[in-house]
RNA sequence: GUGGAUGUAGCUCAGCUGGUUAGAGCGCUAGAUUGUGGUUCUAGAGGUCGUCGGUUCGACCCCGAUCUUCCACCCCA
């Protein structure tokens, strides 16, 4: 059989995954720092926690898993012969593929109500899976990293993520802009407009503004259904630009003023905390999973092109659907794979990540290979990645070795260092080299 | 889910209107060089031309299906 993988997934090699590690270490140590403890959720999740969460182009994307056993012995044979996939599916299929974190926080929240004390501050760095059509940059299998706090409806904490944003990014060495919007902010302003119940429809569209114009989201706005007049007044208060005069327009809208309000609060609580990135205001900032009910927020690469690195918001009942209501929460995702392209592509990763060991030892014939296999065992012992060649002989194919395997130094060992105790350190990379003792190497590599 | 491209050596790619032994560069292996790698030189290995089927005397080339990767939508990280 020919080797493969499924399409959307990938393997990695180790030259990429310490560079994967040290940017996951980064954003671990950031969230860590702001008090965040980590939690792990299984692959699986009964399919029933994660249908109807994320909308019926979420339910699509969902990978599910077969059934174990005589699942064909209760499949649905009527739903089977009316071509109804969905109902079929749902006849042999109990379990899927986690999409996204948060949802799998929600049911560990109402599981785990009580062992865990509100505010709960979590992190999770952990794959998901999206049965997607991929492109570059998108994947079928892919990481994200989220951090949530649930039980608290503070806006502290929005401001607390903005920094958490702002702090990653600048030690990965992005520039970004950080966008924030309120989602009664929007829904406030299809109420000025006229078109409550159409706010959905409004804020996909405007969401879009950046990308194809204004011409481009009137279009789609009257596609989908919103009249001229009401097109006028949403135009109008999105030409406001920023919050006070939008507070103007707004008044007398409890919505639309709540959301503002919102934003501005956070700005406040960032006023004397001066920011690395830029914060801004953007109200045509959607943001999709439907879940999000207050401030919203989305991370973009400034001189990179590149989607979203990420993306957040708050949400007033996350927990609802699993039967505890009311517990507030708010939470921010980084998106791995992307922010690993970019780092790749602007060449910011440092140049001295180790991928192999050390040093490796050399040696030209068995009694040395012997004394070798003792001197690594010292190395080891104190802590240094050292390996040993696995045999003897020519020195070129064990330079070579050294070198693909990336060590920053070769041990040689030869007839003269076991008469002496002693080991040729060279650095390959500069070329100089010394005969010292073990200790000695021991020292000059720790 | 819709529309469009793509696939030839480990990698990047040539390959004529269909014609018999499918090429290059890099990489790999060995030697030049029996205590010193990244330079140079020489030789060598490596391909069911993505897969399956069809058309043809003959297919890397034409047709169909399928898979992969990529692009634009949709959606999203």
């Amino acid at each position: 059989m020919k080797a493969g993988l499924p399409k959307g997934t990938r393997d990695f090699l180790p030259a990429e995954l310490v560079k994967r590690k040290w940017m996951f270490g980064i954003i671990e140590e950031v969230f860590r720092t702001y008090g965040y403890v980590p939690i792990e959720t299984p692959v699986l999740e009964n399919l029933s926690t994660l249908t109807g969460k994320y909308g019926e182009e979420g339910d699509r994307l969902l990978f599910k898993v077969l059934n174990n056993g005589d699942y064909l012995t209760k499949a649905d044979e009527e739903a089977f012969q009316s071509k109804d996939s969905r109902k079929f599916t749902a006849s042999v299929s109990k379990r899927g593929m986690r999409y996204d974190l948060t949802v799998p926080f929600a049911r560990y929240v109402v599981m785990h109500r009580n062992d865990i004390s509100l505010p709960f501050k979590r992190y999770q760095i952990q794959p998901v899976w999206r049965a997607d059509r991929p492109q570059k940059g998108r994947y079928q299998e892919f990481y994200q990293c989220d951090v949530d706090v649930v039980g608290s409806t503070s806006l502290s904490y929005e401001a607390e993520l903005v920094q958490i944003y702002d702090e990653v990014f600048k030690q990965l060495g992005i520039p970004v802009e950080i966008r924030i919007n309120h989602r009664k902010l929007l829904s406030g302003i299809a109420q000025i407009a006229g078109i409550g119940e159409q706010w959905i429809d409004m804020t996909v569209a405007i969401d879009k503004l950046d990308k194809i114009g204004e011409e481009g989201v009137r279009k789609e706005l009257t596609e989908r259904g919103i009249s001229e007049e009401a097109q006028k007044r949403i135009f109008e208060f999105l030409a406001g630009g920023d919050i006070s005069s939008m507070r103007a327009m707004a008044k007398g809208n409890e919505e639309a003023m709540t959301g503002l309000e919102a934003i501005d609060k956070v700005f406040s609580y960032l006023e004397s905390l001066p920011l690395h990135n830029t914060l801004k205001f953007d109200v045509t900032l959607a943001r999709g999973l439907g879940y999000y009910t207050g401030c919203i927020f989305e991370v973009a690469a400034l001189d990179a092109e590149m989607g979203s690195l990420g993306g957040g918001g708050r949400y007033d009942d996350l927990t609802g659907a699993f039967g505890w209501s009311d517990v507030p929460g708010v939470g921010i995702s980084f998106g791995a794979e992307r922010i690993y392209d970019v780092l790749e592509a602007k060449e910011l990763f440092p140049a001295n990540l180790q991928k192999g060991p050390k040093v490796l030892f050399a040696a030209f014939d068995d009694d040395a290979h012997a004394f070798a296999f003792a001197c690594v065992s010292a190395l080891r012992k104190a802590g240094i990645a050292a390996d040993l060649y696995p045999e003897p002989g020519k020195l070129k194919k064990q330079f070579k070795y050294a070198d693909d395997i990336g060590c920053a130094y070769i041990a040689i060992i030869g007839e003269e260092e076991i008469k002496s105790r002693t080991l040729t350190l060279k650095d390959l990379a500069s070329g100089s080299q010394d005969t010292i003792s073990i200790q000695e190497a021991i020292d000059r590599l720790s």
